[in-house]
DNA sequence: ATAAAAATGGATTGTCCAATCCAAAAACGG
DNA sequence: CCGTTTTTGGATTGGACAATCCATTTTTAT
């Protein structure tokens, strides 16, 4: 449906669009890295080679702004992960799943968290828009998650209602995300999606 | 053990540690409503009536005041949840303090999520005295949650690793009531939690 | 009772930072 | 090509906010 609240300033050409991104994809990275508390407007424009004129120009505000790094996260995060999600429908897909966000985490060292897990904790209480963002987003995320249990479910390998499977599965996620990053071990991320397979295994026979 | 790593500036009269606890409880309050970010020293000197002199001759800075606040929250929602924490040996004991939370979070209207796990989310990247302070606290809860399950282990009821089940049961928790925060809705919290429930009664037995 | 220590009042300072403004250059469209 | 729109430069402003300072009052301890 993609129900545009606040219409974009209409035109754009190609080398806007271009400065668009550019500072939209370092204002995500600062935001990830510090906060969007902790990171000034004056930051983005370093980072994105910009200046005042051009970041007021596409966006009004750094509410908007943050909006548009909310709406960059859903795309690259969730997006991103639906040729992923497209195979949760049997244990080895969850399990392979499960495999990368962990490595993933290692990566980073466990900093971060979730880039839209963070975003909402710090936005939810101060920022009606963004936490409505936020909100679609994971709807977005839990409804990728659904989709393969859903499959196994159609299929009778699976003995459970995947709605409320894949919500648990989202919130133990997130859960572990949090808990990985403010530990800074992979062992919370690590021990919760195990025990989340386990639990959708502990439903599932072969039909 | 208890180690301080910044001793308090000493010596404190009866009135100065009252001053003092009113600041905290105040800013405590303000950090749940609206963020650290959210929250300007002015507002906390506004809420707990008090001075700027009075609220730096308590804290050294806002950093100082932030670690204060988390270790009230360590003491309030940890400590002040242990008695129930202690009962948490039985499917039953689980099941009430899953109904505890839920009720708590509607009584909120869904707002303002866990009060450590928001200020971990925020503060996690940019203030590593804070990561820290907020690690200790979900040490302890997860402690907490873990002496329960280990009594059942004891008693031969249950048969996974309590480690590993207190773990996921906080994570799962963490996340459920981020989302429930973000969505505005009880849902999420009430659904994870009652498939943790269900992954514990999964693995417990009368012996 | 009195000297020392602690607590308080409240104005002030300096910095940071979001946002504005006035042009000027570049790209687009007919 | 030429008028219009879009994009960019960069200096500036105004306010918010953390933190400091000096003086005064209150409490403590002997």
């Amino acid at each position: 449906m993609t129900t545009r609240t606040e219409p974009r300033p209409a035109k754009l050409t190609r080398k806007g669009e271009q400065t668009r991104m550019r500072i939209v994809t370092a204002a995500a990275q600062l935001m990830f890295d510090n906060g969007v508390a902790g990171t000034t407007m004056e930051d983005v424009k370093e980072a994105a080679q910009a200046s005042s004129s051009q970041l007021y120009h596409y966006f009004a505000d750094k509410q908007a702004l943050v909006l548009a790094v909310i709406a960059y996260q859903d795309e690259t995060v969730v997006g991103g992960q639906e040729p992923m999600l497209a195979r949760l429908d049997s244990i080895e897909g969850l399990r392979a799943w499960c495999g990368f966000l962990v490595q993933h985490q290692r990566d980073l060292e466990c900093r971060g968290g979730c880039p839209i897990g963070s975003l909402g904790g710090e936005l939810a209480e101060t920022d009606p828009k963004a936490r409505v963002a936020v909100s679609g987003a994971f709807q977005r995320w839990e409804s990728g998650i659904r989709g393969g249990l859903h499959a196994m479910h159609e299929r009778g390998e699976l003995a459970a209602d995947p709605e409320d499977l894949a919500l648990t599965i989202l919130a133990a996620l997130q859960g572990g995300l949090l808990l990985t990053q403010i530990h800074r071990d992979v062992r919370p991320l690590e021990v919760t999606l195990k025990a989340m397979i386990d639990h959708v295994a502990a439903h599932t026979a072969q039909p």
